[in-house]
DNA sequence: TCTTGACATTCTAGCTACTGGAACGTATAT
DNA sequence: ATATACGTTCCAGTAGCTAGAATGTCAAGA
């Protein structure tokens, strides 16, 4: 099949697809007699792995080091398991960071409706409460 | 001032102090006859509104603007209000995605974990469920 | 005076995961 | 002959820095 296909069985761009042989993460395309890339049942599989994979937010070179085990005939699905969790675990800690950040903004989004709004120059405006995060605890420690 | 108590007193690095001068976030800064910058206190307002925002998650080119205006004599703080209300919905959304996220990474991980770690080719192990996204509701519909 | 160390400077390159666009070749239908 | 819809390569850009190299400056101690 050409590239098209592939697209259409994966859901991913053809730039993403060159991309990802560039870097590796997909072998180097057969060629047909005209130059174009051809691909079979095997690379709809891996690249669909791929996409899932990304899908769950994991990185390339997590998903290069999966693949790499399958490639040698190694089960990846013990390391997967370790990789999910861990992603899990991530993601709870992001998402905590983010609940924090929404409750400065609306912290401060309050506080600064209290205040005149043609302050240049004072420290009576919403301009002031965010150079000084004001009146914001421990949530704003967020990097 | 040197560079230093600008990173001492806004808590932002050096190397990004001068990346910001660089992009014009802020304006070049005075030089001494060594040729080391030097700052002034107008310097350490301007810097804090940005690490302000910035810890706010705000990118650079929203706080261009609010610079901008600044710089204009123009109160920024209508318009930084409406920001903040802006990111608050951003935020709202991409919490909702990542808790999507999570959710599809523990049903994943649960259901991995009733399958076999070591079928390499089969379709019986949780590569095929990330593959195919087995199982998964809506929820996977993040990008 | 010499040296050491902590500072400062500029410059280039790299990070993630792609995406856009230019300039060009190929296949098919009208 | 031409229009179109594919395909190819290569270069550059995105966000927001950060690392590192090569070099210069300044103050203090032996």
């Amino acid at each position: 099949m050409e590239i098209r296909e592939l697209v259409k069985s994966t859901g991913v761009s053809a730039k993403t697809i060159r991309y990802y042989e560039e870097i590796r993460i997909l072998p180097p395309a057969a060629r047909k007699p005209n130059g174009y890339r051809e691909y079979s049942i095997v690379d709809v599989d891996r690249l669909k792995l791929v996409a899932g994979a990304r899908r769950l937010d994991f990185g390339l070179e997590e998903i290069r080091e999966i693949l790499d085990l399958r490639d040698r005939n190694i089960a990846p699905c013990g390391v997967l398991l370790g990789l999910l969790e861990q992603k899990a675990a991530e993601i709870k800690i992001r998402i905590r960071e983010l609940q924090a950040l929404e409750k400065d903004l609306q912290h401060l989004n309050a506080l600064g409706l209290t205040y005149p709004i043609d302050d240049v120059e004072g420290k009576n405006c919403v301009c002031h409460l965010v150079s000084e995060q004001v009146g914001l605890g421990k949530s704003s420690e967020n990097q």
